[in-house]
DNA sequence: TTACATAGTAAGTGATCACTTACTAAGCGG
DNA sequence: CCGCTTAGTAAGTGATCACTTACTATGTAA
């Protein structure tokens, strides 16, 4: 029974709370967590995890923190762009990638849906460096097309949401309600067949296509939406 | 202060309950919200709600089951589906009515991912009636416009959920992150880009498209998803 | 006017919530 | 071996949780 270590340090002590809370807020919510079951779970008494963090609510925060700083979604997606290759070939890896992190590990994901739907006062900040940033660098790298005059004059920010929510609604769907029932989906197929729905969708038509005809000017390419 | 009724009878009060409990519900979660909470919203003393439903989670899935029962979202779609028109007016309008719908009312989605994410035995069912019926039939369409020639040959459950996944995580973001930031989107221009954008996706190219040179035929339109 | 069914309430129940106080015991430099 | 810092705990605190019991008030049919 003579464990190898008996008393951790403070920091190890912290970061495994913070660790195991992780897992508990990320599964039941911020509500449906007490902080009974986070120092059980530790293996410690519950007045250690007040030693650690003043209240509840700030290592909810904290948790947070943590995760926010971990990852790192914008630097991905960098290099994901900058590796290049054909924009089908991005934007499948971008999904598959995407796909892939969140099969791996719920806890990010229903870590912002909980502090989203709890109304935590962190979770604009949570939105603002995980997914906002995010969607402005996929923005940039359209608007770059639609200059190019490869994609269509679409508004970027909503096309870069319509990609995402291709990729990240399906993740959802999976995760929430899929228990293994739909569970068939290949996340290579998937990202690579959303990518080509997305792309081909985006692109312009202007490089054979047939005088005009196709696309109704009436309404289309409308560049109001007074960004950049 | 002589208020016209005095007394509810017991089926008024069961149904002022039930709207009262779901907006709360909705708003905070299942854990988050306290009976009391709903007897002081309800204007009662909270004995009566034990009196009307058995237990705080019995009165849960009353709510969910009323929730279920009163949209059905099924019959607007097919309605949707057999106004008909072109293809690119059909589905602006289908995303503009979820567009709509959501923006005027939040409880229904929030209930949704609220008990998705707390894991209550209802989500299943919750989502079996709401959300897979509704892929099930707009997969069905799909496959029609694919047997037909009109959209090319991917799955159409996954072309269908790629659709909704565009717009719902749209107003989702809007929901739940948006505040007012994101507010200048319009429905009706956010739904016609999108639908666009999913549309020309899903074009097959034979129409009056150049020979063969603008698409990639190195791994297009695979068919190795063995649905139907 | 009375009798009765029932809408509605006051005042609890034990359990559990987040959190505190007062203490013990392990490690480590001297 | 001592002394001091600190990791860790036992046993609470009042507040609040879901829920109950015992009661009162009200509308209605006879």
């Amino acid at each position: 029974m003579a464990t190898t270590q008996i008393r951790f340090s403070a920091a190890d002590r912290r970061e495994q709370i913070l660790e195991v809370a992780t897992r508990l807020f990320a599964r039941q919510g911020y509500q449906g967590t007490t902080t009974k079951q986070i120092s059980d779970h530790a293996r410690v008494n519950e007045a250690l995890v007040f030693r650690h963090f003043p209240s509840k609510e700030e290592l909810y925060w904290a948790v947070i923190e943590r995760k926010i700083n971990s990852a790192c979604p914008r630097e991905r997606l960098r290099e994901n762009l900058e590796i290049g290759g054909d924009d089908l070939v991005i934007f499948a890896r971008l999904g598959a990638e995407i796909l892939e992190r969140r099969a791996n590990d719920q806890t990010l994901s229903r870590l912002l849906l909980f502090s989203a739907l709890e109304n935590h006062r962190l979770s604009h900040r949570f939105f603002r460096t995980y997914v906002a940033e995010y969607y402005d660098m996929l923005a940039d790298f359209i608007r770059k097309r639609i200059a190019e005059g490869r994609f269509r004059d679409v508004d970027p920010l909503l096309a870069a949401r319509g990609f995402l929510g291709m990729v990240i609604y399906h993740s959802w769907v999976q995760e929430l309600f899929g228990g293994r029932r739909f569970q068939d989906f290949n996340v290579q197929q998937v990202s690579r067949t959303l990518a080509k729905i997305w792309l081909q969708g985006m692109l312009a038509e202007t490089k054979i296509a047939p005088p005009n005809r196709v696309t109704k000017s009436k309404n289309g390419s409308s560049r109001n939406h007074s960004r950049e």
